[in-house]
DNA sequence: GTTGAGAAATGACATTTGTCATTTATTTTG
DNA sequence: CAAAATAAATGACAAATGTCATTTCTCAAC
């Protein structure tokens, strides 16, 4: 059974979410907050699988208490409940980690399938709030990275991108062998590469490169 | 009418596509493009409401060709097509300001609605993606606001931060030299200084520092 | 098998970086 | 001025980093 924990200052939309989730065999609903603080410590106690977190509440609010909540253990998915249009918060929800946003008047269906998703690690997007994560993510975008020429780092293999972000978290050649299956010698030949590659004088450029370049935020795994 | 542009190497995908949305009497293909210039070309030719673009195309890829089109007009709404998991383009895209991300093999019903969504200033999120923007939004939002304590640099001097700045910008400590009156030794010793006030290990975790914390966008002069 | 290409490793080396104890200005303050 | 405090410099050292030529390993192609 999944466990879903429901935090909401108003008593309507705790009960009907309840009601709806209950229906359903496969979820069970541990417990229910009407304040930050409570849907806190029930978060530590109850140990739910899934958070149902109105981002308007008072005491603590939704973001400070996903903030928690997600400092505590990361694997707890949070679900943001917002009226149609709770603005900017999203911002500030997405960047402690939520794992999703959802309208209040949302139909059970679409609930359950939701609930579904974010348990299975997946993320959830109501088609309003779409469209303003879009419009941040743009505007972060272009403010923050200098970008160089796309497509600079096609010539870049994988590995060499991978050591490329391990240098942009301040790693070691020595821990970044412990990242890499390589030995010092060669990681340090792959960094002479790279620097070559990209015209750059030492580690310190590379790492400002990977920051600046958006690289940080691709993934590279084997 | 809505005037839709389809831009897809595949002859079946455009096909298909072209017939779905021509089956509705609010839409109309104005056009296809089986390349990325010829997209371009065509986006600029008969502008078109709605493009949808493949984002892996011969020649001129998916990408290059929206951050090509948004440029001349940004009111040309983009929906990237994307096959299950075509990975990290999903950046290059939003960054570039496209719309709307929709899997190839969408139903007829779901395409519609998502024309008209993105056509009326809306965004569109296939499931499956919502979870890398969320990702990457997520790492994007951890590394440009890391921001440490607040007043964590109270304790620095000014030439310290004004050190910080430069390593930041890649500088070796003959340069820094360079810039403030200082013997490199000292400078060596600024730095270590340094590394001991910020609990740091080497220049290029500071430069990371200098990045992150947003000490680069200050003025210290002496 | 052998050949050849690429990836990974090695070792030797120069350079840069960071640490530390100490010395030498420079300034402050009594 | 003398003492104290602060800033800057020095020198010696260890460690980390970057460069390069060369070797070993791996694996696919012939």
């Amino acid at each position: 059974m999944i466990k879903v924990l429901i935090a909401d200052d108003q008593e309507l939309i705790r009960d009907s979410l309840e009601l709806l989730i209950s229906s359903d065999k496969r979820f069970e609903v541990t417990g229910t907050a009407e304040d930050g603080n409570e849907a806190c410590r029930l978060a530590a106690e109850l140990k739910p699988d899934v958070v149902l977190m109105d981002i308007r509440m008072p005491g603590l609010n939704g973001i400070e208490c996903v903030k928690q909540i997600k400092q505590r253990d990361r694997s707890v998915k949070i679900i943001m409940l917002t009226t149609f249009d709770s603005d900017d918060y999203i911002y500030e929800s997405l960047k402690n980690g939520a794992d999703g946003f959802l309208l209040k008047g949302i139909s059970k269906a679409n609930l359950i399938q939701s609930l579904e998703t974010v348990y299975n690690g997946g993320a959830i997007l109501e088609p309003q709030t779409t469209q303003k994560v879009f419009q941040i993510f743009g505007k972060m975008a272009k403010s923050f990275f200098t970008a160089r020429s796309e497509g600079e780092f096609e010539e870049l293999s994988t590995q060499e991108k991978q050591i490329i972000q391990l240098i942009g978290q301040g790693y070691s050649n020595k821990e970044i062998i412990g990242e890499v299956h390589l030995s010092e010698g060669t990681v340090r030949n792959y960094i002479s590469n790279i620097l070559k590659k990209l015209d750059l004088r030492d580690r310190t450029q590379i790492a400002i490169f990977a920051i600046q370049s958006g690289i940080m935020l691709k993934e590279f795994h084997d």
